[in-house]
Formats: structure tokens, sequence, C-alpha cells
DNA sequence: GTCTATAAGCAGATAGAC
DNA sequence: GTCTATCTGCTTATAGAC
């Protein structure tokens, strides 16, 4: 009953939404107790991989570790998801989902100076609340993305290919400089994640006080402004 | 006599490059080959170790796998460094030597145009040529940078500090445009040190072919383009 | 300087009582 | 659904013959 815990992270993604809720229909209180106790202690082993992974890499990152951080024997994380792996997958399906909600925002407008923007606001703003997910993404890539490539085939590749499009459309119709489009999209994606991957050095480097608040939002309106210098968007003549 | 193994990466840097010659002033060629095969192995060991620890981050890494690629028992890598520790800081070392060699060329001319678009070619070079030093440098920093704090604080530190003074002062000169030092040295580091990082990631989304050559030398001089129009940069008038 | 054998401990995963 | 005890194999590191 638990098969999809096995699959691969990019199978996963169309069962996941209705796995909670699969006990619902049960008369007695029993199971829908069961249901939420088994979403809570999911949901807290998920944040707790999600960062033990950040900090050790999935190899270097023992369940072990995780069970203790979530105040839990290890055994039971081995009830909630089989193997290492599949717990793995689970942390990689998650954060999969919040990078494609900040996908979104970049079909907001038609005006390259409001999309560009929002995106990068989008992804700096993920950078900042959720840093460790961050993390765990770039770990997998390093160590050479073996199980990812569902995802970044299958998911962010046509993203992607159909955001060159639209920049290539700019570009023809003048609102943008004659960018290479994938070079716009990668710096975009390596400015903003560097803020949650490189934390520990930008916080070595130039105080903690560089991550506060008000630091991190006008961080995000500088990486703004030399991402559309460097595109060189231009708003349409209304 | 190896006791330079057991220090801090940066305590390390002072002593290391009269460590190979120590034996010189001996009259017997014994030492001379012991010295060279302690050197070669040494080498050897090192190279291999660059890589696991790229592929698997410092926890995930063993000794085993390290010593089994440089086709070696594992018990002569423990007679070359004691620890796997050791091991480690000696990377680090290797990789903050190639990381200053880069920085010298941003003080290769007083026009920022040639001192930043020269840096992002140095440093874009570096991602081509070793760019599984980089991600071992990019696993340190994710998982805390626990080992790099010395090299950060007493080396990077100080190097940044200057070249943000640099930068303020093109500012001041009109040569730049009003930009945040240090959010402009983070996009550089960024940019550069993504297209090594996030190889398997580009090489997923935009083809193996965008890993050539001739492609990358396309794609180093769309970065510097793209840099340079996000600072601002403009040449002195001659 | 090389290498086999092994110590001491930690890893992922499971059995089975409660 | 929880948790102790345990299996099996891999980890770092060392001993000691050659």
């Amino acid at each position: 009953m638990r098969d999809d815990d096995t699959k691969t992270p990019a199978a996963n993604l169309a069962m996941r939404t209705t796995a909670s809720v699969r006990d619902d229909a049960d008369a007695t209180h029993k199971p829908r107790r069961k249901a939420s106790i088994r979403a809570s202690n999911e949901t807290h082993l998920l944040a707790c991989a999600e960062a033990v992974f950040a900090e050790r890499g999935f190899e270097g990152a023992s369940t072990a570790l995780i069970a203790e951080r979530a105040g839990l024997p290890k055994a039971n994380l081995h009830y909630y998801f089989p193997t290492k792996l599949a717990l793995y997958w689970r942390v990689l399906d998650d954060l999969f989902e919040e990078w494609n909600a900040a996908a979104d925002t970049f079909d907001a407008s038609d005006d390259p100076v409001v999309a560009i923007g929002g995106y990068v606001r989008a992804k700096m703003e993920l950078s900042r609340r959720r840093p460790l997910g961050s993390k765990v993404w770039a770990n997998e890539i390093i160590s050479g993305a073996t199980h990812m490539q569902d995802i970044l085939l299958k998911r962010v590749k046509p993203w992607m290919e159909s955001r060159v499009q639209l920049i290539e459309r700019w570009i023809d119709e003048g609102l943008l400089a004659p960018v290479e489009p994938k070079t716009l999209l990668f710096m975009i994606w390596a400015t903003t994640q560097h803020y949650a991957d490189f934390e520990a050095q930008i916080r070595a480097l130039a105080g903690k006080r560089a991550l506060s608040a008000a630091s991190f939002e006008a961080t995000t309106e500088e990486v703004v402004k030399m991402i559309l210098r460097a595109s060189g968007a231009r708003s349409p003549d209304a």
C-alpha cells in the first residue's frame, strides 16, 4: 500500500495528492486519527530529512540522525519510509513542487520587465524561505543528478524550452537584448540560489546582518536590477 | 614529520611549498627517489580524493573508494594521509590556491571592463578546467563551511573587502553603475561556478554539446557580456 | 614504502514483543 | 502505531609481516 514510496520521484508526483485521504471513507474515527498521525509524522520526518540531506548529502546522511532529529526511533522512520532512498525521493518531489510554483510567476505578464523581475523575486523568496531545500537540490545536482533525471528531463526541460521561445520572441520584438536565453536562465538560477546554497560563505564574508529580513529585501531588489540590466529588458510601449 | 597534515587548511598554506624538497640535501639518491614516489602518490591520491569528495561530499566519501580509484590499498592512503580529514584539508588547500590565482586577474587593469571581464573569463576557465574542485568547494559551503572558516575569514574576506573598495572607486568615477559591490561579486561567483557545479543539470537540459570546447567559449563571452551589462561597466576615456 | 588482516564502531534495514 | 534488540555489511583506522 506504500508502493508510491518505491517509485521514482516523477512517477510519485501524480499519486501523492490522493494518498493522505485514502482511508477517509472508513466509518470509525480510528482510521482518520491514524491517517492524521501518519500525515503528521511523515511531514515531520520529511522536514528533518531535508535538513540532514542538506547538511550532509544523500550518502552522508544517516537514517539514525534523521530519526534522532525527529525525536523518533529509527525503526519508526523505516515504518513510514521503507528505504532511505524512498525518503529522499519524497523530499525531492516536494522540492520540485515549490520550484514549479515559482516557475509559474514567469508567465505572470507579457512584459519582460515584470515577468523576469517577478521570477527573480520569487526565486529569491524561495531561497530565503526554504534554503535547506535548495541545498538538497544543489547537492543532488553536484553529485551527478542520478536521482533527478526524470524530473529534469520530463518537467524542467520542457518548461525551459518553452521559456526559451518566449525569451526569443521578446528579443525579436526588441524588448530584450540579443542574449542567449539559456545563459540568462542559468544566470538567474545561479544568482538567486546562491543566497540559499552559499549561505555559510555569505555569512562568513558579509556578516550575519547580510541575511536579515530588511537586508535580504534590499539585496533582492539589487539582484532584480542587475538581472534586468544584464538581459537588457524594457517594457513594451503602452 | 607529517605534522602539517593535521593542521587546519590555513595553517597548511604557509608550510606546504617547502615540504616536497625537504630531503634534497641528502647525498644518496634513495631519499630523492622516495620523495618523488611520495610526491607522485600524494598527487595521485589528491586527484582521486577530489573526484570522490565532489561526487559524495565529505561525509559520503569513503577512504576505501578513494584508495580503490587510485589503485592502492586503503592502508597506503592512511600512510600518506593519517586521517580522512587531513586528506580533505589538503584538497581544500589546493583548491584555494587555484581560486587565488584566478583572483589575481581582477587586478590586471584599472579599466573595469578589462578587470571584470578578465576575472569572469578566468573563473569560467577554472570551471571548465577543474569542475570537480569547484564541486568540492560548493559541497563544503553547502554543508556549513565548517572546515573552511579559516580560509574564508583570513584569505577570501580580506580579498573581497579590498575589491569592494575598488568597485566603489569605479562607481565614484562613473565607470560602473551604482551597484552593491558584494552583490556583483556574488553574481560573478554564482554564475561562473554554476557551469562547474551544475554541470549535470546543464547536460540534462541543454545537451552534451553545451559543454563542448567551442560552445563553452561562446557561453563564456555571453556571460562576460551579461555581467558587464549588469554592472554597467564602461572603459575610462583615453 | 607496500599490503594483508583485523579491530572497533556505525550504517541501513528488520524481527517481533508490546 | 511504537520501540528494543539484532542482523549484516561497510566505515575509519591500525598492527605488523614483508
